[in-house]
RNA sequence: GGGGAAGUCGCAUAGCGGCAAUUGCAACAGACUGUAAAUCUGUCCUCUUCGGAGUUCGGUGGUUCGAGUCCACCCUUCCCCA
């Protein structure tokens, strides 16, 4: 019997943590995050890590798992879920898969092409050179090594250029060459469960869910992370602010207002991600 | 009551005789193959056959070929002195 692989996604503070926990519950088993933040240990207020009730009511994976000095990333997340997906295949029929990081989610359904890793050496002289040369100088050079990808990168996006360039420095290959785009077949089904909300509904939900973060002790969960703040995993919606307000940069007030609105943006761009997703079955709640 | 400063497209801000008007924020739409809660793009007075067209800068008049910009009066706000 084919196995099947819920997933819930939806946007920061649609309420999957909630919805996922039901459904476990319901199909009796377990849940796996997909939270490019969730699986940060330091990182818990500020990144609506489920409560230790909920925790505790149904076993989650993949949450608190890694240190935030740790270079994580999209691939290495879906090795690590399909493995814990695997192994709870061999006790559920059912499993949940549940969060809003869509790369992530999108590397479990439908895979993520075999390239290198990049080596922390290698980003920060490709960051210096940026800083240096700027960006026009390492187009050229990426035009010279893979007119392929050149003609369809954003060129306007370091990150993309830079990786790309990572890529082609660390193996003598073409980025492109990597880009195979193939889908992975896997071998349980998949079920997109889309929870949605007005947007009134989630301006007001994340309004509150940040003033109950602040209550909660998100500020002295930032300030301890201080000698951390420039690792990629803290520029965040919720630590970022408060590091500016720890730098005097903005007052404690316009940090949350500004925390709220990030949030805001970023529960757009979750959307406009999921739009696309293909398959999805959509839950107005 | 007297003196001073100011009112610009949601908010803030530039503009000092040629302007549909600068910049930032917000908003809206979008991109996304290893930093993804990241990073990046477009739109943002109205209409448009995307060539343009029509209305704008507190109000009303005026000067000028031409006014957000100069002048007069009025309205509103803020500051100082009473």
């Amino acid at each position: 019997m084919r196995k099947t692989l819920y997933t819930v996604i939806g946007a920061t503070a649609s309420g999957k943590t909630a919805y996922a926990i039901d459904l476990a519950k319901k199909l009796n088993t377990e849940i796996v995050s997909a939270d490019s933040r969730q699986i940060f240990k330091e990182m818990n207020i500020g990144v609506a890590r489920p409560s230790e009730e909920e925790l505790s009511s149904v076993k989650h994976h993949l949450i608190a798992s890694w240190s935030i000095t740790e270079n994580y990333n999209a691939a290495r997340y879906e090795k690590e879920a399909i493995a814990v997906i695997n192994q709870l295949f061999t006790k559920y029929d059912d499993v949940i898969l549940c969060g809003g990081s869509g790369m992530y989610i999108n590397a479990v359904i439908n895979g993520i092409d075999d390239m290198p890793d990049t080596p922390t050496d290698l980003r920060n002289t490709l960051n210096g050179e940026l800083k240096s040369k700027g960006l026009e100088i390492l187009l050229e050079e990426l035009k010279a090594k893979d007119e392929k990808y050149y003609a369809e990168v954003d060129k306007q996006n370091p990150r993309r250029v830079l990786r790309a360039l990572e890529v082609i420095r660390l193996t003598g290959k073409p980025f492109s060459s990597f880009r195979k785009n193939e889908n992975t077949v896997r071998n349980f089904d998949i079920k997109i469960i889309g929870l949605q909300r007005s947007r009134e509904e989630l301006t007001e939900r994340i309004n509150k869910r940040t003033d109950i973060m602040i209550k909660d002790g998100l500020t002295e969960e930032v300030r301890s992370l201080i000698p951390f703040k420039s690792l990629p995993a803290l520029s965040t919606v919720g630590y970022r602010e408060l590091f500016d307000y720890f730098d005097n940069k903005i007052s404690f007030d316009q940090a949350v207002e500004l925390i709220k609105i990030h949030t805001r943006q970023y529960a757009k761009r979750q959307m406009t991600w999921f739009r696309k997703t293909e398959n999805v079955q959509w839950l107005t709640l």
